[in-house]
RNA sequence: UGGGGUAUCGCCAAGUUGGUAAGGCAACGGGUUUUGAUCCCGUCAUUCCCAGGUUCGAGUCCUGGUACCCCAGCCA
């Protein structure tokens, strides 16, 4: 899909070109992204697709997408839904089916009994406080439970009793019997099988006993032949107990034919954002409290998100190639990201013109009722685009904000008895302001030069160039500016909670907006740049009555 | 506090037998421009968390510190 060459190196593909160099897995690179569906993806999740699924291809390997669903409580279908629809939105697509970790209950329910008979897993019947009572802590080992050293027999029937059960929730786990005095506390015989008596997405009520995320993992990975497991930083200190599963469960899946490849974990930094949260639990509560509109409100870090947003997925796959990867904790400047979409959109957007904060503006000298139509490039770089027609008339609309009474040092906006060039069209005076009873300006009276259409006045120089949109025909339209939505560039280190550092001024509407003609109509989507202003993309709530634009990011503003 | 990690420019990040600090983002100059956009040119780490040491030579090796992150869910 991507150039490899384009691709910076990283600590694990130098880890792969070693494995390959030394022959290892006969050659093959499988990978996996494994989301929990609990919630949307976001930009971090997309670091971890772009790079598991980034590596498949550039070793001509395979990636497989893989629900970790072994928390029925939290997941959803909604949740599986968009996540698949995401990853495909974002340009990648995974080898063979869609894959569930529930797939495999019956089998990691099979590894479960192995472990028993090997006498290192055992049915501890405690409570849940006495078992983290007996954990231990950092400076103390832990206890052993009274029931460690059951006989297999009984953890069979006890364990058998579980799967049918028999026990309550929290009556009965099931544990890895490894090392309470281990110093890391992931080993001191950590919990394989809970029980849940809730009905799951995908296996309804099959199941009331549901395997733990460490002993979900490498068994998953292992029967599907993956090679390299990537995961994130904190789950670094879980490898031992990975590879104690493993090990300990090799034997048995060899047996069945079900160890295509041992897999090895490698952990990188996830990806941090300033001026924003990633966790799913904070970005669960934006959308619960009503912060924000949903998972995909344009503010959101998520990848629904930033696809309302008019991000585009080759700006967001460019940008997780800038970030890069490594294991230094790390927080990316938001402009990373911003520059990621202007690389893009400076390219493919069309240009065009509308009006923010309207502002009328009267040719005193134009013919009245004269339609111009004037033809202008829809890129300035990129003739193929062609040009769209742009009606010039006799009232036309500019922005509030480029009209002056004073001259500012330098300015480039009109300012009263000087010229401006109106993008595309002609050069315009401006002679009178026109006020209400307030005092509000509220029409601008000019004389335009005729001679000034594609070509410089003469012996004069013009101070700048201010984009237009005509009275009679541009397009009446809601525009929604977008800020950051927070007011801190760590709002998880807000002292009140980040709830208290949202922005309040994240989302501003501007309606009555007005936009060339040529864009009536367009779908939702498409991206355009509009001049002077920034890029924007058509809102899917642009219906008959209105076209709705959202504002992408601005135009980069130098001085 | 025990264990596991990480420290290279404002933000990311290369640097892999020790040989004399890539690149991107940002910033700052200048040029082109009917977008204060784009594009182009240039500037931007005598220094690699700190302190010692080894060496002709250290970001890379050794010793000792410091800071930050992760782990005590029947979450992932």
């Amino acid at each position: 899909m991507t150039d490899r060459a384009e691709i910076p190196t990283n600590f694990i593909r130098q880890i792969i070109d070693r494995d390959l160099a030394e022959g290892k897995n006969g050659g093959k690179v499988v990978t996996r992204f494994p989301p929990e569906p609990n919630g949307y993806l976001h930009i971090g999740h997309a670091k971890s697709i772009c790079l598991n699924f980034g590596i498949a291809a550039s070793y001509g390997g395979a990636c497989h997408l893989r629900f970790d669903d072994t928390n029925p409580e939290k997941e959803s279908d909604e949740y599986v839904a968009s996540i698949k629809r995401d990853v495909e939105w974002l340009g990648w697509r995974w080898d063979g089916e869609v894959r569930f970790a529930s797939d495999y209950f019956e089998l990691i329910h099979d590894c479960a009994v192995a472990l028993i008979n090997a006498g290192v897993a055992y049915v501890d019947t405690q409570s849940p406080e006495d078992i983290a009572r007996q954990r231990g802590d950092f400076t103390h080992p832990g206890q052993n439970s009274p029931h460690r050293d059951r006989a297999v027999d009984d953890n069979l029937a006890l364990f058998a009793r579980m799967r049918a059960g028999d026990f309550n929730e929290g009556e009965a786990v099931l544990r890895a019997r490894i090392d309470m005095a281990s110093p890391n506390m992931n080993l001191r015989d950590p919990v394989l099988y809970r029980i849940r008596k809730v009905s799951h997405h995908q296996t309804g009520d099959t199941w009331c006993i549901y395997p733990m995320y460490d002993f979900t993992h490498p068994i998953s990975d292992a029967i599907e032949g993956i090679t390299h497991s990537l995961c994130t930083l904190e789950f670094e200190a879980h490898r031992p107990l990975y590879d104690w599963t493993l090990d300990n469960l090799a034997g048995f899946l060899a047996s069945r034919d079900r160890l295509p490849a041992r897999p090895r974990q490698y952990e990188f930094a996830r990806l941090n954002l300033n001026y924003t949260v990633m966790s799913k639990r904070k970005l669960k509560q934006l959308v619960d409290e009503g912060h924000v509109n949903g998972w995909g409100d344009p503010r959101m870090p998520t990848l629904s998100g930033l696809r309302r947003r008019g991000y585009t997925p080759e700006a967001i796959r460019r940008f997780c190639d800038m970030a890069g990867v490594a294991r230094a904790d790390s927080t990316v400047d938001t402009g990373m990201l911003e520059a990621a979409i202007r690389d893009d959109l400076n390219v493919h957007a069309p240009r065009a013109m509308c009006v923010l904060r309207p502002l009328k503006l009267v040719i005193e000298n134009w013919p009245a009722g004269q339609v111009e139509q004037l033809q202008i490039a829809k890129h300035p770089q990129d003739e193929s685009m062609g040009f769209r027609d742009v009606p010039m008339t006799q009232e036309i609309f500019i922005d509030r904000e480029d009209f002056l009474l004073e001259p500012v040092r330098k300015t480039k906006r009109l300012v009263l008895g000087d010229e401006i060039r109106l993008r595309g069209s002609y050069v315009i005076r401006a002679n009178e302001v026109l006020r209400d009873a307030q005092g509000e300006i509220t029409e601008i009276r000019c004389t335009y030069d005729p001679d000034t259409l594609g070509k410089n006045p003469e012996g004069r120089k013009v101070r700048g160039v201010i984009h237009w949109v005509s009275a009679e025909y541009g397009v009446p339209c809601q525009v929604r500016l977008y800020d950051r939505l927070f007011t801190e560039a760590n709002p998880d280190r807000a002292e009140q909670g980040f709830l208290s550092v949202l922005n309040p001024d994240s989302l501003t509407v501007l309606e009555g907006c007005r936009v060339e003609p040529a864009l009536a109509g367009v779908a939702p989507e498409a991206r355009f740049q509009f001049e002077r202003e920034g890029y924007f993309c058509v809102d899917p709530d642009s219906g008959a009555g209105e076209m709705v634009f959202n504002l992408t990011v601005g135009l980069r503003e130098s001085f």
